[in-house]
DNA sequence: CTGAAAGCGCTTACAG
DNA sequence: CTGAAAGCGCTTACAG
């Protein structure tokens, strides 16, 4: 019943025109408060609610936000698709989820028919998709509106939105270091995702500000997995010759590392000081829990959505908008002074 | 440009008319086997899309499916995701995901316009969402197609699928009773979960068929969080009376257990077998890794799609369909015999 | 086996 | 400040 109440229901209701409706729908200016009154009196009454259907075909917005990402950690992409529905929810927009196969020959064949079959009013991309040159490619052609997180190359092309992950890292190691520790392991993230390169760098700069050196065998490679961060541990940790701390550039890794502590009975922090970085859940689902960095992963989706719905563009030669947010050292249980 | 491509380029390119090109489209029958190569190969030679505002205006069908959930484990939601798209991707439905607060008081304002602006084809309900009256009233009142995942109510109103929880969780009890254990703790999932009533019975059934008692003090009730399963561990453990196995009924409760004994210096599985419930990918994440039953959790939610996609019906006086699909013990590390 | 007409429920562009 | 007309790109219902 109620789904079938029209724009026409509400115009005769309030005896205008469906134009009429249509302007206060769309809080277009130029309505008498007293017409506007009315006509909000009669969509309340008769709970009528645009389809949206008809109002993608006919104009130009489809209330439909996409979210695309490839196979990322859970965690990461539930708190992304919070993120950017609280926001979207205020205007009435809707939100899409794609999941990608970027390693896979066909992007192009995934992106393409999706972008026409909908006419999505903007998407939002998470690593490595956001950096993924034949998905950017794609949406650039079908000029679809799209703001990249953390993008990690090509940073100007478009709208984006992030946090300093090279001084989160940066701080991190710092922390570390005034706990006393000098032989500092760390695991970088998967090659593909543009933070593993800033989180490294702000690792390395952290350690050449105080003086320290780095061992090459002391830098192990991950791809933010758990596994990869087991693996890189017990690569880093299995001889006696051993650093006192691992700084896992993200949390699924650190945990990895924590598994290898405990199969090695190394008591974390007395003897081996663990910290991870985005403070997923997981973080405190060990025990001691995880000294990590909050990233504000929902707010950056929002932020992402925000600018979506207000409309992503800038002049020719002036930078794309981008957003950085602010992150936090979460110092927990899995870091201490350093053994002597 | 190729998202203009409409249906009248198709039909000028192939020579017909655009009722012809929507038939070829539409895969309906009556089409002349020529007729349809020349429009098939015309709709390739434009990269023709057809519009989904359009059809879903003019026609029945909105090619979208929702999923609506409730803050849900993240890996759980996610699983439920990629299972419904892969399936939905087949036959071109995109997926819109609609987090619900279930406990508000405004859950009919949050489902109702919703419903009435986007059109959607169905809806796939998981736990506690699925059991909600008023989400349920509503698609109802709507006429929105659902399919529900483990419902705990009121099976027969709806079509669903799910697994056997209740054997699932007497064959995980099972498994700790044939290890020699005699005396096993148990932790109860969310109440609001119909699934939780199901493995609480399948726990209980499987020591009585035993003959074995359960003390009281043996069963604590969680919400299916880490720190539920944490607290419910700390009453069950921290005396010299404790139970030489605990079964916690999913496994992010049973990493909890597992922070608690080791807190408390417990050696899993020599002094404690702990043991979980969905196989997350938590499970993978703690030292010594948890024994866990598997939940076909991505395939139940293809399942759901595919009752949607091909309409889910049944005759007044039937049953709805349902499904219930296989899950599997998977045995790690955390179970080992009882100490004597 | 194929097509011409009408219409889905809105917004756009224009007129007053 | 308001409205009548046209049209978005398809499918439905009907005709042949």
């Amino acid at each position: 019943m109620s789904s079938k109440i029209t724009i026409h229901d509400v115009a005769r209701q309030s005896g205008v025109s469906i134009k009429t409706v249509s302007r206060v729908l769309n809080r277009e200016p130029n309505v008498k408060a007293d017409t506007r009154d009315r006509v909000q009196a009669a969509v309340a009454a008769l709970h009528y609610r645009p389809n949206v259907s008809a109002r993608s075909l006919a104009g130009s917005k489809a209330y439909l936000i996409g979210v695309f990402f490839d196979n990322p950690s859970p965690g990461y992409i539930t708190d992304v698709q919070l993120g950017a529905i609280a926001r979207c929810r205020e205007e009435g927009y809707h939100l899409i989820v794609e999941p990608l196969d970027s390693t896979a020959d066909d992007v192009e064949e995934q992106v393409a028919p999706m972008l026409a079959t909908l006419r999505m009013d903007g998407v939002i991309l998470t690593a490595p998709v956001c950096d993924h040159p034949v998905v950017l490619a794609a949406l650039e052609r079908e000029q679809v509106p799209y703001v990249r997180i953390s993008p990690g190359s090509d940073l100007d092309r478009s709208a984006r939105v992030g946090m300093d992950d090279r001084l989160a890292a940066y701080e991190m190691t710092r922390h570390l270091i005034a706990l006393g520790h000098r032989d500092i392991g760390f695991i970088v993230g998967h090659p593909d995702h543009g933070a593993s390169h800033l989180r490294h760098e702000g690792f390395l700069a952290a350690m050449a500000d105080s003086g320290l050196s780095v061992r090459p065998d002391r830098v192990a490679q991950g791809y933010f997995s758990f596994r990869s961060g087991f693996e890189a541990a017990e690569q880093l940790l299995t001889s006696d010759d051993r650093p006192t701390a691992v700084f896992a550039s993200n949390d699924d890794m650190a945990l990895g590392v924590m598994a290898v502590a405990n199969r090695l009975r190394l008591n974390v922090p007395e003897t081996l000081s663990v910290a991870g970085f985005d403070d997923t859940p997981g973080a405190k689902v060990v025990w001691p829990q995880l000294t990590t960095v909050r990233q504000p992963i929902a707010a950056m989706a929002g932020a992402a959505a925000d600018m979506l719905l207000k409309g992503v563009a800038w002049e020719d030669g002036e930078s794309p908008p981008s957003k950085l947010l602010d992150f936090e050292l979460i110092v927990r249980e899995s870091t201490g002074p350093a053994p002597q």
